[in-house]
DNA sequence: GTCCAGGGAATCA
DNA sequence: TGATTCCATGGA
């Protein structure tokens, strides 16, 4: 059990980091802190609000390795929000809303294997059956992991490996509610341990293009899955724009205006996001993900 | 009962 | 290339 504490001296939220769709693994206590696995990892994070800008971050958890240098890169602190948010805020008064929003989302550096299968999950999904899938497949295959906090004792489960997936059958997959995409993901694990894809040569590619073309092979990986992937996974690719319906929504309603929304097409938006937006486009989209979809759950 | 969800693949024009 | 259709599931 380790424990860090570091001051940040910027907008730094659990909450949009945690709820803005990046992320399925990471739930909120009773105490308003979030536990959450990634890796052979598990670990407790808890923020107390100094003042406006300026917050207190404790960290608390099992890891492999230093717990400082895992939570720096894992929450992608070494790099300058601020000045991300300054540049998307000048953009126009639509954007500096979205970003203001969310001005405490920082962009995770999550496991490359785990963003795939919990994307090829996310197809013609909603995040809470997304988020149901995924920890029974982590129950059942994953390995064991007991966190005690304050006497608290509590069992948490690594995300499987595809070597932890290799005998699991299709039908498996089924029971465990991921519908009709279970043989996606019995297709995609054997196309790994095949190695026809390989994850580690995947990191290492600094073709963008190279990279979204492999991942575009796996079974279940279209254009919105892969851009996804290379979003939200250690492969970082902070220019990429994933567009599903709510994108598409947001996009439309705050600068295209189609009054029927599906005749608005892909290419379209990627057109717009790319010249608005350039190689800040992903970061864009997820401030523009989370305010659409915080603003429909309030409507509710 | 109907609609919808961080879409993809197969099929058809 | 581009448009349609089907695919499980559970909550609203």
């Amino acid at each position: 059990m380790q424990q860090y504490t570091l001051i940040i001296e910027d907008f730094f939220c659990l909450k949009d980091i945690f709820e803005c769709g990046q992320c399925f693994r990471w739930n909120e206590n009773e105490d308003g802190s979030y536990t959450g696995v990634f890796g052979k990892n598990v670990i407790n994070v808890k923020e107390e609000i100094i003042e406006e800008g300026k917050v207190k971050v404790i960290f608390q958890g099992l890891v492999e390795g230093k717990l400082e240098e895992i939570v720096k890169e894992y929450f992608d602190l070494k790099r300058d929000y601020r000045e991300i948010r300054e540049t998307l805020k000048k953009i126009d008064t639509s954007m500096k809303v979205g970003v203001e929003y969310g001005k405490g989302i920082r962009i995770l550096n999550q496991e490359l294997w785990e963003m795939i299968v919990s994307f090829i999950i996310s197809a013609n999904n909603n995040i809470p059956r997304i988020k149901g899938i995924i920890e029974r497949i982590c129950e059942e295959y994953g390995d064991k992991l007991i966190l005690e906090l304050e006497g608290d004792k509590k069992v948490y489960y690594t995300f499987p490996t595809p070597e932890q997936l290799k005998e699991v059958k299709i039908e498996d997959y089924r029971r465990l509610g991921a519908g009709f995409r279970d043989i996606r993901i019995w297709e995609t694990v054997h196309i790994i341990l095949e190695g026809k894809v390989n994850l580690e040569e995947l990191k290492q590619e600094k073709d963008t293009q190279i990279v979204r073309e492999k991942l575009l092979t796996l079974s279940g990986v279209g254009p919105k899955v892969a851009d996804c992937i290379l979003l939200f996974s250690e492969l970082k690719r902070l220019e990429v724009f994933p567009i599903d319906v709510w994108v598409r929504r947001v996009m439309n309603e705050l600068y295209i205006k189609e009054q029927k929304e599906d005749k608005v097409s892909k290419k379209q938006i990627e057109e717009l996001a790319k010249s608005k937006f350039g190689n800040l486009a992903g970061i864009a989209q997820q401030y523009l993900f989370y305010w659409e979809r915080e603003k429909k759950k309030k409507a509710n």
